[in-house]
RNA sequence: CGGGAUGUGGCCUAGUGGCUAAGGCGCCUGCUUUGGGAGCAGGAGAUCGGAGGUUCAAAUCCUCUCAUCCCGACCA
């Protein structure tokens, strides 16, 4: 993994929109802002969505489904929910071909429609905790979509947990951002920081969220996940309280939290070369490519010996043969490639002769003759190693474009100029955080508390008054 | 909603006042090929984003309009 990054056009901003296009990962839609998933985005997609699914479930969550379309009244109920997400809804005014008396909105996050529901099916601190998650879509009219990062409409899921003391469900806030954290790193390879928003980048309605952030190979931030604590103010909103064990009522505690299809774009943005995509063998939904090789001749020989090697490969990974006659050897690497399947195995006479087979990375495009007695092994290995080696790879990117700042000067040269993730002490105010927006058109994107050894000696970058935290400044999408 | 740019077969582009709008990719037919995006031959496909104007003559100049993209504000 010691080859750096040398994507076609890292500094040209539509870089990864290329890749994607040329990837057949997506497509635009008819609809300003929306996209068409294909077929190979939507593997991905599925793949994701399996294994969070099973991680959700593993903590104790289970999946329901609630509507999609919401009473405009049950937004406003909430003031800061409504002040953060009226401007971005889409609604619907007609039904049935008639005015509809209250406008309904297409649920930009369901919150609203959960807790309404959530005041029927709890009374007792017995009904405690309530983990719920559901896998739908939603609809958020922004003002500038971009493919994957930021559709109109978009795929997630979204979890609404209710429970009976703020303890828990800050535990619960944060259980869920280790989830996300593990799931990102583990599963997709890509490197997160961890930590808590500030004020001005909260959900509209949360007392404190948390974030995962990626590093992109454009050197601009990502907000990968968020998981918020939500204080009580959804149940005061809609007036859910429990009797806890004392008799006594009291408002239930919540957290909620999601993650998107935005995954997908920073799959893309952070492994892919100039070859196209590169999918972490964790999250691919094909594995291997196997790509027999043979002339007139040679043909019946060829093919029946891989579709052996098919069926035997098959018990243990997820592979595809593509014995497609119409496209040339040459044209079916390139291909697979551009889909960033993580591992192919070529397969001709030459190799049947030998006992083996050629057997070519696509993180590092290393070519190897394998013997057939070795073969799931060393299958097995290398892509262990892919996918290891993908997550180190973006990890070392990751560090070589974060820098700590005491120098103002310095730090806004290098976020404006430069790009990466500038760490320096903040004073906690919205002021500074706002004079660091106007200089360089950065925003923080994660804030920490201090370190001990930083207490009483780091000062704040814009202020130099005594920091009351790290933060992490970058461009983000 | 501000600032900038671009609209030419399905995709990418050439043509910046003058003959029948040119090329590449892709597509169709046939032959030949298959270990890094094959070759040859033939073929289909464009009222040059739209409307109006200037001119003997407009893809090209002017006016209006529409659409898309980029940079901001908004944001999972």
């Amino acid at each position: 993994m010691s080859h750096a990054i040398t994507p076609r056009a890292v500094n040209y901003s539509q870089w990864y929109l290329d890749i994607v296009k040329e990837a057949r990962l997506a497509d635009y839609g008819p609809t300003k802002g929306s996209i068409v998933i294909r077929p190979g985005g939507y593997a991905l997609w599925e793949r994701l969505q399996a294994t969070l699914d099973r991680m959700l479930k593993e903590a104790g969550h289970v999946n329901a489904y609630f509507p999609l379309l919401i009473p405009s009244s049950y937004l406003q109920k909430e003031a800061e929910h409504v002040e953060g997400f009226a401007p971005e809804t889409a609604v619907v005014t007609h039904g049935g071909g008639a005015p509809l008396e209250e406008p309904l909105v297409i649920r930009p996050t369901s919150e609203t429609v959960i807790w309404s529901m959530y005041k029927k099916w709890i009374q007792s601190y017995r009904d405690l905790p309530i983990l719920i998650n559901q896998w739908v879509n939603v609809v958020r009219w922004e003002k500038r979509p971009r493919p994957f990062l930021r559709t109109t409409e978009f795929l997630w899921q979204e979890g609404h947990t209710a429970h009976s003391s703020a303890t828990e469900a800050q535990q619960e806030a944060q259980r869920i951002l280790e989830i996300y954290r593990r799931f990102v790193e583990e599963v997709m390879a890509i490197p997160v920081l961890v930590g808590q928003k500030s004020e001005s980048e909260r959900f509209a309605g949360a007392v404190k969220t948390y974030a995962i952030e990626a590093l992109m190979q454009d050197r601009k931030a990502l907000q990968a996940g968020t998981s918020h604590f939500l204080g009580q103010n959804f149940a005061k909103a809609f007036d859910v309280l429990f009797q806890n064990e004392q008799g006594k009522e009291e408002f239930v505690w919540a957290t909620s939290w999601g993650v998107s299809t935005r995954l997908i774009g920073a799959l893309i943005m952070v492994h892919s070369d100039d070859r196209g995509l590169i999918i972490p063998p964790r999250c691919a939904p094909t594995e291997i490519v196997l790509i027999p090789i043979y002339k007139d001749s040679t043909r019946t020989q060829v093919l029946a010996h891989c579709s052996q090697l098919q069926q035997r490969l098959s018990k243990r990974f997820r592979i595809v043969t593509d014995a497609d006659p119409q496209n040339s050897p040459g044209w079916k690497f390139a291909e697979w490639e551009l889909r960033g399947v993580p591992l192919r195995i070529e397969c001709g006479p030459k190799d049947i002769e030998n006992d083996s087979v050629m057997m070519v990375r696509r993180d590092s495009g290393k070519k190897e003759s394998v013997s057939l007695a070795d073969l799931e092994a060393t299958c097995s290995s290398t892509l262990s190693e892919i996918q290891h080696g993908l997550y180190q790879r973006a990890l070392d990117f990751q560090k070589n474009h974060s820098q700590h700042f005491t120098d103002y000067r310095n730090f806004i040269q290098f976020l404006s100029e430069e790009g990466g993730l500038a760490y320096a002490g903040w004073d906690g105010s919205a002021n500074t955080e706002l004079k660091v927006k106007e200089d360089s058109g950065a925003t923080i994107r994660i804030i920490k508390a201090l370190h001990n050894s930083d207490i009483g000696h780091l000062n704040c970058i814009v202020s130099n008054q005594p920091a009351k935290y790290t933060a992490i400044f970058a461009k983000s999408y």
